[in-house]
DNA sequence: CCAAACCTACCAACCAGTAGGGAGGCTGTC
DNA sequence: GACAGCCTCCCTACTGGTTGGTAGGTTTGG
């Protein structure tokens, strides 16, 4: 573990709380230099450019990601719980105020516009929840502790796209609750 | 009807294809002017200000779904079908490639970064689209053509979310098929 | 003649990115 | 232990291109 050049993690944190308000386009290396206090020249002895600093941002957003997945599936053994705890940490990220939008989500609505090699990386999160969920949703299934409409997988996209969907209606209403008002209803359906 | 003026209509248009690929800090001036053959100091004449441009795209696109959400409603009887008829419509235009995506539900992700007349637009799109589909689904309910797991509201509202959230998975995956895989299970579960 | 529509010619601010240099720390060699 | 060389980090200064927007004049059609 390499706990030093904090420069380039406060680099990566300020992105990353800038482009979850508004995706690719919406912050510059000037709104950066502002917040880390360093010049928008030496950003570019980090991140040679901007496609590589998301790239790397939405790569760590990820690994981040599938570590919270893992340490939450060995921590809760029930899958109903898992898919309430997953949905819990989002409903908390939208009360903190903290970074309530998932990155991946919002830039995969920018995808035409996104350079490839960061688009690469939002379809690999896309695979990697969907991937996650089917399997919580399987083994609720196998365990007779969730009742499913149709294949884990299918049942797994839908669960996605309704969070996702979720987090643009909580967006759209300026309603911080919204999420959970709308992904609630969504574990009660799926409970055996 | 003003048919005139097809100059401001152009423009509309053009910015609409453009916004849809990547929201509201993907396009310039100079992108419309390119396509539209005009400068960019016409365009100002036609809309003051870029904010302008937005809301008035918006509002026109929200009159549209509104008249098309009503002609879908008297053209077919069924409730169960005007939601097919929905879905249907967005399928359409993933399959087209001609406008794979709501306006709105992209413009949601970025409202923090938005003007505020625009984003007061967005949300009353979602208003109205969840009022819309409460209406389908609470007759659909009445009629006993389909079954509903909460209110009314609190259905249309995931029902919403999830449609959305589609869009951004077909987006995401680079699947215009994945838009009705994970839509069509919804019409499913939900046909009594 | 008037007004809408469109133009050329600007503007200041901002954009990502480059060139080149200086300060400080680490290492190898005598 | 001293010194040279190098490497990382960050700086100032600058570039060419783009951004949304303005001023003011010209064209065009009723």
């Amino acid at each position: 573990m390499n706990t030093q050049s904090t420069r380039a993690d406060d680099i990566l944190r300020c992105a990353r709380s800038l482009i979850v308000r508004g995706g690719y386009n919406s912050f510059s290396y000037a709104d950066i230099s502002k917040v880390v206090g360093i010049r928008t020249a030496s950003i570019h002895h980090h991140f040679p450019g901007k496609s590589d600093l998301v790239r790397v941002l939405v790569a760590q957003y990820r690994e981040e990601a599938l570590a919270g997945l893992d340490r939450l599936e060995q921590s809760i053994p029930d899958p109903l719980d898992q898919l309430r705890a997953y949905l819990g940490y989002w409903e908390g990220c939208f009360a903190d105020m903290a970074a309530p939008f998932c990155v991946c989500a919002l830039l995969a609505g920018e995808i035409p516009v996104l350079p490839e090699e960061v688009a690469v990386e939002v379809r690999a999160h896309f695979r990697q929840l969907a991937d996650w969920l089917t399997g919580v949703l399987e083994r609720g299934a196998a365990q007779g502790r969730l009742r499913l409409s149709g294949t884990a997988r299918a049942d797994a996209e839908m669960f996605m796209a309704t969070t996702h969907g979720a987090m643009l209606s909580a967006r759209a209403y300026g309603d911080a609750t919204a999420f959970g008002a709308i992904t609630r209803p969504l574990l009660e359906r799926i409970a055996a």
